[in-house]
RNA sequence: GCCGACUUAGCUCAGUGGUAGAGCAUCCGCUUCACACGCGGGGGGUCAGAAGUUCGAAUCUUCUAGUCGGCACCA
């Protein structure tokens, strides 16, 4: 067999994704057990216009690892993928396309041919996640891949937002909103980001009182927003503008006279006391406004530029060069006291960065409050959703909770849900499932929809249910009764606000069942240079560039390895590790299948026949515990702590010592197969086989790639759940880790061969022995240990490069010209004369001694302490004397070696 | 301002009461017939600082310093 020497990632990452899907691996209905347990994730839907980014690499990768464990472990297992549509994205796109191609806006095509263009553009470009997590090689199952605008998701919106409407928790109302000028549309809170503008400067403008020379100054940031003022607000108690209130100023630019009213909202303190009030243009002003009274005056546009009530020298001005003009004429008036810088925080558009306006307008809104109630309720007394970690996210979601507030929900959009309002002649509304159930309510047909769309977030609040078929007509499917609530959500943290907690509302309000038990919330992958990627740092790092270089399976299990809920930067070196032990498990196996000779995979060889040796019970025993450890990790969603448990066991127990020990006996000239060789060729190939299947969650195109190589894999390995499928890793049964075979006493005795070969090889390195060298080895031990090196004789013998191993009572008569050490079983002693030099020795040996000595005054003061032996537990005490022992006895060999120096 | 997290080897990070770990980097030696994406051997940390609890603290408590995040406020 012809098997390349270094691991080619993309061969095998090109094999096996579409025979998985054409076996139907990835449907929950290839399980054959009809009594099996469920285990089922909702992806969190990739927005339509995006491709795939570290993060998502990340959460694909978890939830993989996740459901292909299951899956082997004999689950009914669904992973269940979709796209939401992106509202802002997508219109954003569409936009620009028409205006690149054509030339036209959206208003000069209108609404129905918009959309048509907005569908091609989906179906065009909306797919190219969806490739690229197939290359990620993503266990879901694309029979059942969802869209938000899907017809039966979007009946579900239309459903959820009418009955909404009908217990009175979703109103239309005129508020102070979020508008992004560019996007022209209204945006959530939680869709607005702070940033802080380090040049923000404050602006103290006078405004002269009428008939009297006095002027009140007041301090903005927002200059431009004065042409809408209605108001100057004071506190009642601020002793400097008592006798100005009820006084009426003369607004400077538009002479407009405006009264001084009295507001306990006034901080005295800031600034100077006083304060304009442009109720239109700011939430706090807004509120002044109502409780006084005062005209609503809107300046701006929809797209940030000046109204003609801003006055006709400011009309059609952009708000910031309406600010400049504005200061500039307060100014040329002598009216601006003075400027001060300031750092004032920013509003920007999380999507484009545009600077929010506040703006008065029409929107609809959820109440939260009642949705609320059904959330906490289920933290506080079903502790549900379990957040891991848990801290801080319980305590953020719960203090979030309990301070939320109205949700915007409506958005000037085309793309999305448009919402199931109705308008007659007279303005009344009628909201309803569909055009004729509006208007049987209405009694005409004369009506025209809403035209705003829903927040798509609206429709991702109902992903949870939405995406098993409930859609309000119909409420109960075989899918929903089977999978929800939903294993685990593997989310980020950014939404968990935005995403999470809605979803935990509307799922319990229309379906009565939690959405989910389990919420991971991973870590950012941050940039190279440990900030969060971003385009503007240009410190992304993209996860297909590092499918190419390094290999999917790499990635794969370099980022569960990086997954411990922490935030973690980037890093080449590390990701090249996987890389690196791609290539080790690619060449570990090489050499078992170069070495195979007509063995098979055989699980009676997993077994341990009478009189096997002891690294085969080693061996078997260290394969047994890991299997055991990693799957209590795994259930922990300790990925981190598996990940390295299968790195260590591979390569350093696995490769390092089992196939260095077995290696002579199966390979080069031994081609007689003797029944021994046999059963430790097929040994061989099983602890491979079960590693493979250990770590197939993590890597699964390369482990997928050598089982189907092995000699006597079939279907026969699969978990009974599976057995008339075809043979494939995905379907093999994960090992469990038999408690039975754990055998403390084989993993001691390799131990204690372990440590005399590393010992031997010290001196080598040390004593600066030529490889081609052979060595005799002095072993001065207690006869049980004696048999134990014996009977391994030819392995020390190799991995020492020793020609001899010399058995002794002690080592008092050999030469002097030895270099010596003390192991935990052994003292041994290397003849090397003329190349030993003496000084050197003694240094080296004293070196050693200096350790020992140092843990043996540790451990003495510590069983010398009466409150240590009295108070610590037995078996602390017990462990503390053997190492004292021990520890006693090596130093009394080693002070013998350097007397027998000297 | 409130809440939280983090600070461990040169670097990136594991490690929640009992002798400090990994990978990378570094140093020494190897064309040993699976693998130089490799093999063998070394060096390197008073676990941010201080106090406390404890027989015993990187680990628990408190304080201090620094870094970061979330929320609130900001005329």
């Amino acid at each position: 067999m012809e098997i390349p020497k270094a691991y080619n990632p993309q061969e095998a990452e090109s094999k096996h994704y579409d025979r998985w899907e054409r076996i139907g691996c990835f449907k929950p209905e290839i399980n054959e057990n009809p009594a099996a347990p469920k285990y089922s994730v909702v992806i969190p839907p990739p927005n339509v216009t995006g491709s795939l980014h570290m993060g998502h690499a990340l959460q694909h990768t978890l939830m993989d690892v996740l459901c292909r464990r299951k899956r082997m472990q004999g689950y009914r297992t669904l992973w269940l993928p979709g796209t939401d549509h992106a509202g802002i994205s997508v219109q954003r796109k569409v936009v620009e396309q028409l205006r690149v191609e054509e030339g036209k806006t959206p208003q000069e095509i209108g609404r129905e041919e918009f959309l048509k263009r907005a569908w091609a553009w989906k179906e065009k470009y909306g797919n190219e996640i969806l490739l690229q997590m197939r290359r990620e090689g993503a266990s879901v199952d694309w029979t059942r891949f969802r869209f938000t605008m899907d017809e039966s998701l979007s009946r579900a919106v239309r459903e959820v937002f009418v009955r909404l409407y009908e217990e009175g928790w979703v109103y239309r109302g005129k508020r102070i909103v979020n508008w992004c000028p560019k996007d022209k549309t209204v945006l959530s809170d939680l869709e607005v980001r702070e940033e802080t503008d380090k040049n923000g400067k404050l602006y103290y403008l006078q405004y002269p009182i009428k008939d009297s020379n006095e002027k009140i100054t007041v301090a903005t940031t927002r200059p431009e927003t004065m042409l809408g003022d209605t108001a100057v607000a004071v506190n009642p108690n601020d002793e400097r503008y008592k006798h100005l209130v009820g006084k009426v100023v003369v607004l400077p630019l538009t002479g407009r006279e405006i009264p001084v009213v009295a507001d306990e909202y006034v901080d005295p303190e800031f600034g100077t006391g006083a304060v304009k009030v442009t109720p239109a243009h700011d939430p706090n002003d807004y509120e002044i406004g109502l409780r006084h009274n005062l005209p609503q005056l809107l300046v701006m546009n929809e797209d940030a530029t000046m109204n003609k009530t801003a006055g006709t020298e400011f009309v059609g001005l952009d708000r910031f060069e309406a600010r400049k003009k504005v200061v500039a004429k307060f100014e040329e008036l002598g009216l601006l006291e003075k400027v001060e810088p300031h750092e004032t925080p920013l509003p920007v558009c999380e999507r484009c960065k545009t600077v929010i306006e506040p703006f008065l307008s029409e929107q609809w809104f959820v109440k939260m409050d009642e949705m609320r109630d059904l959330a906490l309720n289920l933290m506080k007394n079903e502790n549900s959703p379990r957040f891991i970690p848990e801290n801080p996210h319980r305590k953020v979601y719960i203090n979030w909770l309990e301070n939320i507030k109205d949700w915007t929900v409506s958005r000037q959009l085309w793309w999305g849900h448009q919402i199931p309002a109705w308008y007659d002649k007279k303005g009344n509304v009628y909201v309803a499932r569909t055009f004729e159930e509006a208007a049987e309510k209405a009694g005409t047909k004369e009506l025209t929809q809403e035209e705003d769309v829903l927040d798509t977030w609206f429709s991702s609040a109902l992903w949870a249910f939405s995406v098993f078929g409930w859609n309000g007509e119909v409420t109960e499917t075989e899918d929903l009764r089977t999978f929800l609530p939903t294993d685990v959500l593997v989310t980020g943290r950014d939404i968990i606000f935005l995403w999470v907690s809605r979803m935990v509302m509307t799922t319990l309000k229309f379906v009565g069942k939690k959405p989910f038990e389990d919420v991971l919330v991973t870590g950012t992958v941050l940039g190279r240079d440990g900030k969060p990627m971003s385009k503007s740092r240009g410190n992304g790092v993209d996860p297909l560039e590092m499918f190419d270089k390094y290999g999917v399976d790499a990635t794969r299990i370099y980022l569960a390895a990086i997954a411990t809920g922490a935030d973690i930067r980037w890093s080449d070196k590390l990701i090249e590790t996987y890389r690196n032990f791609a290539n080790k498990i690619w060449n570990a196996s090489r050499f078992c299948l170069m070495n195979s000779n007509g063995a098979e995979v055989n699980s009676e060889s997993l077994r341990l026949e009478d009189g096997a040796s002891i690294a085969d019970r080693w061996i078997i025993s260290r394969l047994n515990k890991i299997a055991i450890k990693v799957n209590e990790s795994l259930d922990k969603y300790e990925f981190h702590e598996a990940v390295s448990l299968l790195y260590h066991f591979f390569w350093h127990d696995f490769c390092d010592w089992y196939i260095e020990f077995v290696k002579d006996e199966i390979s080069g000239g031994n081609d007689g197969s003797t029944d021994k060789q046999r059963v430790v060729r097929s040994r061989l190939l099983s602890v491979l086989e079960q590693s493979l299947r250990l770590l197939h969650p993590f890597m699964p195109f390369i482990t997928e790639e050598i089982w189907q190589m092995l000699p006597g894999t079939s279907n026969k390995l699969h978990n009974p759940a599976y057995k008339s499928a075809e043979a494939t890793i995905m379907l093999a049964d994960y090992p469990k880790g038999n408690e039975e075979l754990i055998d403390e006493s084989a993993e001691r005795q390799m131990q204690m061969i372990i440590e005399l070969i590393s010992k031997v090889r010290n001196i080598r390195a040390e004593m600066q022995i030529k490889p081609s060298d052979r060595v005799v080895v002095h072993i001065a031990t207690a006869s049980e240990n004696r048999k134990v090196f014996e009977e391994n004789q030819a392995q020390i013998l190799k991995l020492a490069r020793a020609e001899k191993l010399i058995f002794l009572e002690t080592l008092a008569n050999t030469p002097k010209a030895s270099a010596r050490a003390v192991t935990a079983d052994a003292e041994i002693a290397v003849p090397l004369e003329g190349l030993i030099d003496f000084q050197k020795e003694i240094m080296r040996l004293e070196n050693q001694l200096k350790k020992y000595q140092n843990e043996y005054e540790r451990l003495r003061a510590q069983l010398e302490n009466a409150n240590f032996v009295e108070k610590a537990p037995v078996e602390k005490v017990e462990q503390a004397r053997s190492q004292f022992a021990e520890l006693e006895a090596k130093i009394k060999a080693l002070r013998q070696n350097l007397e027998a120096l000297k």
